[in-house]
RNA sequence: GAGGUUGUAGCUCAGUUGGUUAGAGCGUCGGAUUGUGGUUCCGAAGGUCGCGGGUUCGAGACCCGUCUUCCUCCCCA
């Protein structure tokens, strides 16, 4: 019985078109990347599930793809845990491996796994498919690609500066006309917590700052009351509301407010020197905005804390980063402080094609194409074939003796440039038809001619 | 995980309060035109109406379930 083909929600195929598309953006980005100084490496696209776990907060572990266990492994079903409704423990006994969520983690348990045989700072970058067991929603899918960079092995601020360097330089070469790049530091948000008294709920007070401009003043006051925040508590930060200007303003307005927070002065100077580089060393169509509601969930950042966002489209962050101290201590190395970003190409190639940003010269798979007369006349087709790629051009010949017209109609369909037309009567001259695709034009030239003008062409 | 929404030809969509044989455009294929494509004209093929159940004399349409699509939350690339 015939199935009806598909695939699993949140999934895609990729035509031709879209995946010379697709690579590239992965080749554009990957050119930035090495010149940075950044080499590749790959993880597997599973991980051990207690790698996974507890590394994203309650949220991220319910999106985690797990694997069920096969075989006899089921067997370790720990149905005590199921009959005392413990279900978190339940499905980790059903499943021990798991589609990693992210590079950035994996990373972490690599560097900790390898640690002898790298040199550090250890600069990576890595391109590959993430899982995310999410409600697919417009540039939002089960499975998409990351593109990250991450440097391990030092604390020097130099590195936020040549990320933001990166996301400027890929961005712009990839023709985006305008993007934001966003930057917060935790240390802002820790000092915040520590001057309205609560540093144990920071999380809670981010997530809520973070909607400041979507459900405004008023819904963030009611959201952190329902959380039980004290008017008082609400009062105390009240001031953060009036957050906005340039940089150097707000900059302003944070030295005042966190006057009393160690930490947070410590955020501020870090944040004051990627602003100076950035300033002495400029951007191309990047702009660089402190942006306090910028309070991303994950919560292993630690430091710097990066987001990006295109102009003129509605999309989420496009791409997203910050520092981590602790990440590799989780896996037993310690002290080791890690800073990387991730761009997420499914969204870039979104946004690349609602703005039209993709050079159409990508379709072109095939630079010529042999018209076929007939058994004999391909023989001479043949012979010229092999020496146009030899030459390095993109060639074939039509397989069957079918009409010309049909021939033509499959070389306007592929977006084939030149035709060649060998008959019995061009096999018998020494000569060829050789025609313009597109103006139409086609003129008798010698075989020779015609190697010369492949040569120019590749 | 919560709420809403969608599904009819390869694609985009019509389809009246439930009523005969479910339509159009585009695309595909064939022909006009045996060695000249994109334009034009003529013709043809192509449908378990997402899937399963129910109501009814009768369901593409109504009801229930399920999957899928898109959207708002949550969260994120």
């Amino acid at each position: 019985m015939a199935q009806k083909p598909a695939i699993p929600k949140g999934t895609r195929d990729f035509l031709p078109s879209e995946v010379a598309k697709r690579n590239y953006l992965f080749e554009t980005i990957k050119s930035v990347f090495r010149r940075y100084g950044y080499a590749p490496i790959e993880t597997p696209s599973f991980e051990l599930s207690t790698t996974l776990m507890g590394k994203y907060g309650d949220e991220g572990d319910r999106l985690i793809f797990r694997i069920l266990n096969s075989g006899e492994k089921m067997r370790k079903a720990d149905l005590d845990a199921l009959a005392s409704d413990n279900l978190p423990r339940f499905a980790n006994s059903l499943a021990e491996k798991a589609l990693r969520y992210d590079l950035t983690v994996p990373f972490a348990r690599f560097v900790v796994q390898h640690q002898n045989e790298l040199t550090f700072p250890f600069k990576r970058y890595q391109i590959q498919p993430v899982w995310r067991a999410d409600r697919p929603q417009h540039g939002r899918y089960q499975e998409f690609t990351q593109c990250d960079v991450d440097v391990v092995g030092s604390e020097s601020l130099l590195y936020e500066v040549e990320l933001i360097q990166i996301f400027d330089e890929v961005l712009s070469k990839l023709g985006l006309p305008g993007f934001s790049i966003l930057i917060n530091n935790r240390k802002i948000l820790s000092g915040i917590a520590e001057v309205s008294n609560q540093a144990s709920r920071i999380v809670e007070f981010t997530v809520a700052i973070d909607k400041l401009d979507k459900i405004g003043e008023e819904g963030v006051v009611k959201e952190l009351t329902e959380k039980g925040f004290g008017v008082e508590a609400i009062e105390k930060i009240r001031p953060l509301f009036a957050f906005q200007g340039s940089n150097s303003d707000k900059m302003e307005l944070m030295r005042t407010y966190l006057a009393q927070s160690e930490i947070g002065q410590q955020g501020l100077d870090e944040l004051q020197e990627v602003l100076d580089h950035i300033a002495e060393l400029g951007l191309s169509k990047g702009e660089l905005i402190f942006d306090l509601t910028l309070a991303r969930g994950l919560n292993y950042y630690t430091g710097a804390i990066f987001e990006v966002k295109a102009h003129d489209v509605k999309m989420g962050s496009i791409c997203g980063g910050g520092r981590y101290d602790d990440l590799t201590a989780l896996f037993g190395l310690k002290g080791l402080s890690g800073v990387g970003i991730s761009f997420g190409a499914d969204r870039i190639y979104d946004v690349m094609t609602e703005l039209n940003l993709f050079p159409s010269t990508l379709d072109k798979t095939l630079d010529i194409l042999f018209i076929n007369f007939g058994d004999t006349e391909a023989r001479y087709s043949l012979q010229l074939l092999k020496e146009v790629r030899q030459i390095g051009l993109a060639a074939e010949i039509y397989p069957s003796v079918a009409k010309l017209q049909k021939q033509l109609k499959y070389a306007n369909d592929r977006n084939v440039p030149y035709v060649v037309m060998i008959g019995a009567e061009e096999a018998a001259s020494g000569m060829l038809g050789f025609k313009d695709m597109v103006s139409g034009q086609q003129a008798q030239i010698s075989r020779a001619d015609f190697l010369t003008k492949c040569a120019q062409l590749s």
